[in-house]
DNA sequence: AGAGATCTCTGACTAAGGTCAGGTATAGTC
DNA sequence: GACTATACCTGACCTTAGTCAGAGATCTCT
């Protein structure tokens, strides 16, 4: 398969030239692993539970690099206020100077790569990195129903909630949320999206009427937006209510939810006057489902073609 | 610059994308620089100064690489013929099938990648990757003029006239090259073409009459071939030439030289009448240059457009 | 209040990857 | 034939990255 050609092609090409850009994590005099560390920290600090998990790490090993930050004086870690067993890491100025420098350097790689190539080739490189990054990172969402009362699912509604009752200026409580059985037995579902293994987020959908359904809940985990989680929920939630007897699915959303809005826009859904009295609602969102699946498809490609400056074809022509 | 920051985030999911995919070199049960030394070492074999050179390690350690793939029967060490210093690194019939076994992971894992697009997204990531490899790999080539007499200029130069010597019928002797007179005082130019800080390819231009000069020596080393040096070095070349008063460039090649033939039709090169009696010569082409380089550029890019190909130029404009 | 789970840490250990300082054999040069 | 450079090797040593088995503190549930 000459496709597959190209792949190993690129892939060796660019590991060979990731390899030269990221020579000890962009020429610092640091370990990988706590450059890596550093970053994941972050500016907002993290918790050593949440670190292990992120990262993947073997908890006697983080606790390790935790103390040779320490010891470097680019972290301090201290105790959880709200859980004593839980320690939190938080970068200290040196280290926020640190992870700037990191900044800085990750930068000036980008810039100086882009700085060899005239602006033609700029800018289809540009392009074309967005479409293998956009194009195989919707491609790691994996999709599926979850009964509403498994450990995940909750554990997803609950972040949702938690989301919620900060974003809104009104609060919001987990009482709110759809009670379990509204999500069973045909009435409706929720379906749980997966990215590398892991929850990354959650959504909906309920009858309302006898064709219309509403989508509910959609929500996706802060460290994977802007990666496809969204799109492929609301897309799948789609396809269960048309396989359901949907004719039109409805939504209602909260003026903050600015990326939401987006998303609903993005994928053809059209703002509707208040069909509820959702106090949390300001925008309330229709799209008509029949036979429109493979339909919006095809728009979203050809989008995708015009605005993509080019590729398409290439190697395999 | 948001070009830079679709950079740095195509960068940061590939590393960690294709972290996922070489872990462990594809799942081998074999150290990843062994795995990496296996394949450099290839069907042909290597010298253990080639493969010190290539894999940039240090000598201590790949000796010990070297033991190590030896006691495991995969490769054979062996004194060379021609120089009993050397010592040249052959794989045995278990490392050729080692080999093979880690080209067929390799390519599974292309194939699986592909496998979780649909088919319009995987045309438009494969065309994508090429544009992203070919137009990066063309301006990592960088080209300068050197004087005929130095280390580099003559290495180039034999290395030229013996790959000329095996593949020519007829053989070819190094006192055909030119003299290094006709390459320095104005009379003419040698250009080293290097990658990564490597010569990768030289080329030179002489004055055959009042208004035309002559492409000579045109030469890619075969490690960095389909890379777009020939290119890069073809066009500085003419840019010399107009540079120095040359309305058109001549060149002549021999049958056996398919690929140069090919890059001579690719970039404006006509076939012609002999206009000399080389007897190594086949083919005669012509290219005229004034006022043309801006012109061939934009064509090149109208015609990478239309075909979605090749980005073309590169580094050197 | 007690049992069990959770979170983090320390100690002991391993493999991989790599550097550096010689040492020996061979090739080229005067 | 002596001298110098090159090619390769061995031994000693180091850092990074990671695993595994507890120990101790704290939380949660009953």
């Amino acid at each position: 398969m000459p496709d597959a050609a190209e792949v190993r092609k690129f892939n060796r090409y660019y590991s060979e030239r990731l390899g030269l850009l990221a020579d000890r994590y962009l020429g610092q005099a640091r370990p990988l692993a706590q450059a890596r560390l550093l970053f994941e920290i972050g500016a907002a600090g993290a918790s050593v539970r949440t670190l292990r998990h992120r990262l993947s790490l073997d908890s006697g090993y983080l606790s390790r690099l935790l103390r040779a930050l320490e010891s470097q004086r680019l972290v301090s870690v201290q105790r959880s206020d709200t859980d004593g067993r839980v320690r939190v890491a938080r970068l200290t100025g040196a280290g926020r100077e640190e992870l700037a420098e990191l900044d800085r350097r990750s930068q000036a790689a980008a810039a100086a790569l882009l700085a060899s190539l005239a602006a033609p080739q700029r800018q289809a490189v540009v392009a074309a990195m967005g479409v293998v990054r956009r194009t195989l990172s919707e491609a790691e969402v994996e999709v599926k129903s979850q009964g509403p009362d498994t450990e995940e699912a909750r554990t997803c509604l609950r972040a949702y909630a938690h989301e919620l009752a900060i974003r809104f200026p009104e609060g919001y409580e987990e009482s709110s949320l759809l009670p379990p059985e509204a999500l069973s037995g045909g009435r409706g579902v929720l379906l749980i999206a997966r990215r590398r293994g892991r929850v990354v987020g959650c959504g909906c959908v309920t009858q309302l009427t006898a064709r219309t359904m509403e989508i509910r809940h959609l929500w996706v985990a802060p460290e994977a937006r802007g990666v496809g989680v969204g799109r492929g929920l609301l897309s799948e939630l789609e396809r269960w209510a048309l396989s359901h007897g949907g004719g039109r699915v409805r939504l209602d959303t909260h003026r903050e939810l600015k990326e939401a809005i987006q998303l609903y826009r993005a994928n053809g859904y059209l703002e509707v006057p208040a069909y509820n009295r959702n106090p949390h609602a300001h925008h309330w969102f229709e799209k008509r489902l029949v036979e429109r699946l493979e339909g919006a498809r095809q728009r979203r490609l050809g989008a995708a073609k015009a605005k993509m400056v080019e590729p398409a074809e290439g190697a395999t022509s």
